[in-house]
DNA sequence: GTACATGCAAACGTTTTGCAGCGAA
DNA sequence: TTCGCTGCAAAACGTTTGCATGTAC
């Protein structure tokens, strides 16, 4: 994952933080629920439920049903790259909007910020106001450009 | 599915056309290839591999593997609108580039030119060259804008 | 003690694959 | 007659759900 030049630090919150919150929203900790939190907090991107469920020795399905929680409660998130799971990430720890090239496979995040002129355009001429946080931004980085397999 | 103002009306090629051009791969024509072409012919957008099963009595799976084939040769497309199943269209029917409104499920299609400005505007400012043919870009639109749920 | 979270198993929706037989060339 | 396509069945994949048990509060 690289972060864009000018991209600005994004704030990393202590899991802690999100311990907290979770607790000021009325719901339980749970072991999975911290190690799922902690795990998140500790990864260099977004993850798949599948990779936090085997590298915490958790059923998966408890993970999603997890990640459901703390998504509703504002907690976490979850972004699609295309093709392949769901990855997760931390509020305040991943956000921003996530430009995916679908042949090196690189990530790139964008604070909200760097992309609003570029929304307005969109707005402004098609009446479409993009969101680049749920779904990624696919295509091709520079290096990737040119016709080919998708 | 909406037209975008300005739209360049799309080349509505004939289904012979594509029938033709299958024949020049070396591809056989059966009848429910000329099914499915005659099928995205007359649709009056991408459609789901389901709905063409369900519409010409076809097995699911046959719909697959012929539209997988008839891709790989170039004449059809699929495009991703984000949960959901894939939807298949005729290249030269249902060509161009897909804004799509998660709230109110409305499509957008624009033809490639009119994306051409801010694709290039992307890129210099990201190094990143989106394409909105294979996923679409996914937002609100003006009427469904506003914070909610997702 | 009571609600809520867990593991396990099974189902889901979408897509892919294996295989024996049918049909286009 | 050959090779490619078909239906049918099963599996693969990511995700969701049901249920009995276990655990945070």
């Amino acid at each position: 994952m690289t972060l864009a030049p000018d991209a600005p630090r994004l704030v990393v919150a202590d899991p802690d933080e999100a311990i907290q919150a979770l607790r000021e929203s009325g719901l339980r900790l749970s072991t999975a629920r911290r190690l799922i939190i902690e795990a998140l907090f500790d990864a260099s991107g977004p993850v798949s439920a599948q990779e936090l469920g085997q590298t915490l020795s958790l059923e998966e399905s408890s993970v999603y049903r997890n990640l459901e929680v703390l998504e509703r409660h504002g907690l976490t998130r979850h972004v699609h790259l295309g093709h392949g799971p769901g990855l997760y990430a931390l509020v305040g720890r991943d956000d921003g909007e996530f430009l995916y090239c679908e042949r090196c496979h690189k990530l790139t995040v964008l604070a909200p910020e760097q992309l609003a002129e570029i929304r307005e355009d969109i707005e402004r001429r098609f009446g479409h106001q993009p969101r680049f946080t749920h779904f990624a931004m696919i295509g091709r980085c520079r290096d990737c450009a040119g016709p080919d397999a998708h």
